[in-house]
DNA sequence: GGATGATCTGGGAGCGCTCTCAGATTTGCC
DNA sequence: GGCAAATCTGAGAGCGCTCCCAGATCATCC
């Protein structure tokens, strides 16, 4: 079944089957009605090769989640809350959904390859900037289209992305635990190639700095993962004492909050704790979890819209978003807004 | 950059590059090399779309996961393993894969038409067989090569499925808490239209009635939410006193978690609990969570390999695999194994 | 009524590949 | 050496669509 079935069977041409399945003008409103139908008994869809041969479109975006320091997926549910938002924004504007979930250098010259230069997707999001593992001039010079969901660590010039402000973000947390009287305030980074781990620190880092009480030792370097939170904790108990901790990341605070139970310290008594990303566990840990909440559904589904107007050019050049995060106030620092 | 612009570099014709390209034997071993170098100089791959149109194979499979129920991303850590596993399979066999995560009526349509009847995909693993959503006699009858990582309701004869004995493993749970002595034990089930808690519903009715120390009254239906799990646990609280609880999903299991505590019973001295899956956060909870382990990402993996075996007619008609479960004992039921 | 423009329709070319077929060259063997 | 088979190569057709161009039809206005 193709164009030239339908046309036979509507008495006109291929030319204007194919002007009235692109809703095009020029077609007379009686043979638009009737080749409309016949395409709806046939159930007709216009073969996508064909289509994407001769226009060069895929109609296909796609999404790349590097798999280099963590395994993605056990590590937090931050991913897929962002797939979702993904896959939403291209459901709505009519475009499929790639996925590639790589971890070699093999499978990521495979997807430039075969994928990217072959238009098999129109542009992409880049859902960990995560090093210059993907985003790296090789794939900027191909002239894809790109929007990723962290600021870029280099390149921020060239890249469209969507982003929280992570800075103001950290600062509202410490600022929070300081209203609170807590002095010896800790924070467990983020894997520190990642933009949003560093501007996480800079704004933890700022806000203790502007009234005097930042002490690297209460530092820890983590990745983003329950395990490494738990580790992390463990580092800074046994640096000195703390009476507060920010984790970057919901993941990484539930791993704090073992080593803080296995120490016999709690919280929020003897330390306040705070997370980021405000997960669904967050809610329903003990006790509930006080997080920064970030739009992370959101931030897939814009970036994913951002792309969609580059590839169809309703927007030019590089573009940023930067979506608003809120402090929700909940056991572990002490208060109970329920 | 096509095949005819390296044949003319290479000073042969477009037929012999790509017998080359794909690997076909009649080429000369010298003609190949020289074929083969400028190739890979210009960085050349052959444009999908075109191949596309004339073989009928897009070289991608799709990955459905209908979202009726429950977001399903919010609900369980159930699906980014499996969709790790899927992505392995196909990378591996150098498949792309297409992700569907739909929730309307509008948007399956959209997706039988566009992309399966055009051939934009190969074939299709559906990640939820629950209700006949997806896998209807409309989706079958295009001829679809299909394989479901459940017990496909309906049609099992006609579809091939990968999945665990759900039943066995759901009578390992209650054998577990029997042998520790266990006599009034709860059951939280999952969707009910789905099969796995179907299946593990039978497995727990059957291995308690052969003791006859089944009770209806200790089955709370849930959806394999952590919320269904804290309210399937308040239900069977009302309804009499239990001594052990098998929830079909780890989800489940930590709201359940959260239930009992709120009514002060101590896990594993009042109430043992079993929980499904063994998710990563299984071993971190408190009581870590003793619970039947499942292979999910091998599992979407799997399927994979079998749904490309199907494609490339490596197999033949429906295969149906089932993978084997393992109960891990941890401190929930009151053993520490570690 | 005829020139002008808007509206509508069909045919041809071509996107970049694979596949079939036929022809050219080499090899094997009596 | 000669004949058959195996090996190698190129040309042509065609996958199903879009896009361009040319021609046909219709309405508009002096």
């Amino acid at each position: 079944m193709n164009l030239e079935d339908i046309a036979r069977r509507a008495g006109v041409s291929r030319s204007t089957v194919s002007r009235v399945i692109n809703n095009e003008p020029y077609v007379n409103s009686k043979t638009r009605e009737r080749v409309l139908a016949i395409v709806e008994a046939e159930g007709f869809t216009p073969n996508p090769a064909a289509r994407m041969l001769v226009t060069q479109r895929a109609q296909v975006i796609g999404v790349a989640i590097p798999r280099t320091l963590t395994s993605v997926f056990e590590a937090t549910d931050y991913f897929p809350a962002l797939l979702q938002g993904v896959s939403d924004g291209a459901q709505e504007r009519d475009y499929a959904t790639l996925l590639w979930l790589g971890h070699s250098d093999q499978d990521r010259d495979r997807f430039y390859g075969r994928i990217l230069r072959n238009r098999l997707m129109d542009g992409l999001i880049i859902a960990s900037a995560t090093s210059d593992l993907l985003l790296n001039p090789r794939l900027l010079n191909t002239g894809a289209i790109v929007v990723t969901v962290e600021r870029p660590l280099a390149y921020a010039d060239r890249v469209s992305y969507v982003t929280v402000d992570n800075i103001k973000a950290a600062e509202d947390a410490v600022n929070h635990l300081l209203n609170l009287g807590r002095r010896r305030i800790g924070h467990i980074t983020g894997a520190m190639d990642n933009p949003d781990a560093q501007d996480r620190l800079a704004g933890f880092q700022g806000a203790l700095q502007q009234v005097g009480l930042f002490n690297p030792d209460l530092v820890a370097e983590g990745m983003f993962t329950t395990q490494s939170g738990y580790l992390g904790m463990m580092q800074i108990l046994k640096r000195g004492p703390v009476d507060a901790v920010f984790a970057a990341s919901d993941s990484m605070a539930f791993g704090a909050l073992q080593a803080l139970r296995e120490a016999h310290l709690r919280v929020p008594q003897d330390v306040a704790l705070v997370g980021f990303d405000d997960l669904p566990h967050a809610s329903e840990a003990t006790p509930r979890l006080t997080t920064i909440r970030q739009p992370i559904q959101q931030k897939g589904y814009l970036a994913t819209r951002l792309l969609l107007d580059l590839i169809e050019g309703k927007l030019e050049g590089p573009q940023q978003i930067i979506l608003p995060t809120q402090l929700v106030i909940r056991e572990s620092t002490g208060f109970d807004v329920l």
